[in-house]
DNA sequence: TTCTTTATCAACCTTATAGTTGATTACACC
DNA sequence: GGTGTAATCAACTATAAGGTTGATAAAGAA
């Protein structure tokens, strides 16, 4: 069952990384293109130290990867690991629709019987 | 830009009621139709207070609504509050993946010209 | 009315998160 | 070597989240 819990936990760091503007601005910056802790940092007033605890966050969630170029370490989004969350998403919102367009039929069928 | 604040503090909690084990495995159940707080809280090995507490962290946050069938008070998913938030994802993943598509490009069209 | 069920409220504790400042590592350039 | 820049580590504070217990409200059933 170690697997189950591993996956938990890996939801659980992925969607809370998600729960924060700060992080959800990085990734919507890191959709356009690698950029370093610097360039991230810029834009917000706090300081890069913070921004860096951020990056750390999404980083551990697994939603961005770190690469080395001389002293930068550039970081890029992950696009599979988002993935993985509208798939958590969706299994969950097609089977309540599903539901839902099961029970507007039935709905539909009183009312025709009732005419 | 009140829009724009309100939007991000719905991202905030919605995203926030999805990091935890217990809320998600709340959605997934109530995926397959409504349920009351005390069916909800019988699986789990915590007081119906805590569980209470989670309903109230999805409910909040858009994810469940709740109706009145005399003293109950049955909890339902709202798919549509999913839906924003694979909508919210997929914007951005879908242009990253866009960039490695144009990278991949472009690194095949050295590539060419090298041979 | 009294009793039971459903659900919440209030107070409290423990732990985790977001931010700060100051020191430290690691690499590049001269 | 010595200097400047990129980034992190460490320690600390304040606020919020997840859990508990105990009391309370509200609707049905006897």
């Amino acid at each position: 069952m170690q697997e189950l819990d591993d996956r938990e936990a890996a939801l659980d760091r992925a969607f809370l990384a998600l729960a924060d503007p700060v992080r959800r601005a990085l990734v919507a910056r890191l959709s356009r293109g690698p950029a370093t802790v610097n360039e991230l940092a810029e834009p917000f007033s706090m300081t890069k130290q913070a921004v860096s605890k951020h990056i750390q966050v999404l980083e551990h969630a697994g939603l961005i990867t770190r690469s080395r170029d001389g002293q930068r370490r550039p970081c890029h989004l992950a696009p599979a690991a988002l993935e993985e969350l509208t798939a958590w998403i969706d299994t969950y919102r097609l089977v309540a629709e599903r539901q839902f367009r099961r029970l507007d039929t039935v709905l539909g069928t009183l009312k025709e019987e009732q005419k």
